[in-house]
DNA sequence: ATAAGCTTCTCAAAATATGGGACCAGCGTC
DNA sequence: GACGCTGGTCCCATATTTTGAGAAGCTTAT
């Protein structure tokens, strides 16, 4: 209903809407009454009233003092359990911080799904403008650091697979627009090692990011250093390059991903 | 249908059988196939079937290599969009910090919803125990030092009705079992300024907790420093609190609720 | 006071989700 | 290597569930 058509064979209505109203209610920074609700999904009142009044009771919604609703802790929860499955994240905090401390810039964590990388974690430097990434939030790769980093070093087949879907968004004058200047972009990045977003997705701002291998040497995530462009200079790159590297290796370490010894145990195959 | 009769006058049954679902896998630590999910929830393998569908469209599942589900990232995505309308965390979370680095031990930021408290934020000292707690999860008051922290600064009504919701569930030989004896360990709470849980939720673990106010002088959370009884002692209660009392005075000035100066705008009534 | 706007509630109509069951695929066993 | 399982995908007539018109209650502004 909002956006996109709900495609796909599968429907429950209810389900689509419901989730559409929890979009409205993320997606506005106020909450919001029932008629706005109602009208802006194109609902009946009597409908709309039903499904917050559910999603309440499941604490999906909660009601501020003046009786508008905004989203519910639940959410807060589920989410919590939903990145809980990957800990990769608790494990690269303190390697994040670091990294952060090193570069005085902020750093990201993200992971791929389809064709988007996902902000799975972010720090940021002491004293710093805040950045406006929001965790959990969501880019597609062709103009991201993190998402060139990890499509690189993605087998042929799955990055293919991964190009394919790519809608190619324009944001600003530099963001990469074809699937050929993305590929021969994603050819330098390998060669050199390491990812960089110049200005690609806003104006102002550079980023670099490398990928984090699992033990099979699958890109599982990346770690990306983001910051305004007069600050993270192209000259500083490849320093600032290498303190990524220690990163995503002390992570890779944390993990089980590598082992620091060398009489260590055989790969798995998942 | 799983926890509890879905009571309420109100019921769209897909929404309380998907959330059910969504239960069903934060739930669990490891993803589960269709047919474990449609036995769990006594749903017809073709109903669980098209849930899991229109789920995984909407990316509150997706499913591993192996076809099995868990949850999915959207739900990440919702839930930090959930508290990052109570900015609370983000603020908080340099003094959280500092009062970690002071104490050596776990803190918490937490709220009160209902008759609970649910944790927000949870920041850990460099090498100690991880602690079980998981971010968005939420523990009764009764038996929490947050808890009672937020619970004894509470206007008269609103504390009444808090305990009338409690439900003195026991957990420890200590835990407070009764609204009498709440009441008067509110009492002692409120002359001191600080709460404590002394082994009143988990064995060994003691806890100390301020609650934080608003403008209105209204608690909105609390922050609490835990550990382990034997490093946590009686002895050391009072220096802890002073820290964190420093902390969440930090935290009031970042947010406003107490304005550093003198000459600063009126109090908003929300 | 009065009206406008928003929310809550009821109920008969109908569109929606349901689940029985067929079909398919992979896997472990014999 | 074949067989039988368990687990997943798909289709469709049925009836259960959701729907939405509207009436009634509130709240707030005029």
């Amino acid at each position: 209903m909002r956006d996109a058509a709900p495609q796909g064979t599968y429907k429950v209505q209810a389900l689509d809407r419901a989730f559409a109203v929890l979009d409205l209610l993320g997606e506005s920074d106020t909450p919001l009454g029932l008629a706005q609700v109602a009208s802006s999904l194109q609902l009946h009142k009597s409908t709309a009233h039903r499904f917050l009044m559910v999603l309440e009771r499941h604490r999906m919604v909660e009601r501020t003092s003046t009786g508008k609703f905004r989203l519910g802790l639940r959410l807060f929860d589920f989410g919590n359990r939903a990145i809980e499955q990957y800990d990769l994240r608790d494990r690269a905090q303190p390697h994040l911080r670091r990294l952060v401390a090193e570069t005085e810039e902020t750093a990201h964590l993200c992971i791929l799904e389809a064709a988007r990388v996902i902000y799975i974690d972010k720090i940021e430097p002491a004293r710093s403008v805040r950045m406006i990434t929001r965790i959990g939030a969501s880019n597609p790769v062709h103009c991201t650091s993190v998402g060139k980093a990890i499509l690189a070093f993605l087998p042929e087949e799955r990055a293919a697979e991964v190009v394919r879907r790519i809608r190619f968004e324009r944001f600003t004058h530099r963001t990469i627009a074809t699937a050929e200047a993305l590929r021969t972009e994603m050819e330098k990045t390998r060669r050199r090692g390491y990812a960089v977003d110049d200005e690609e997705l806003e104006e102002g701002l550079r980023c670099i990011a490398v990928p984090l291998l699992d033990a099979q040497r699958q890109p599982v995530a990346a770690v990306s250093i983001s910051g305004p462009s007069f600050r993270v200079t192209a000259q500083k790159l490849p320093a600032i390059a290498n303190h990524l590297l220690q990163c995503v290796r002390g992570i890779s370490v944390d993990m089980g991903y590598i082992s620091t010894g060398r009489g260590n145990r055989a790969t798995w195959s998942a």
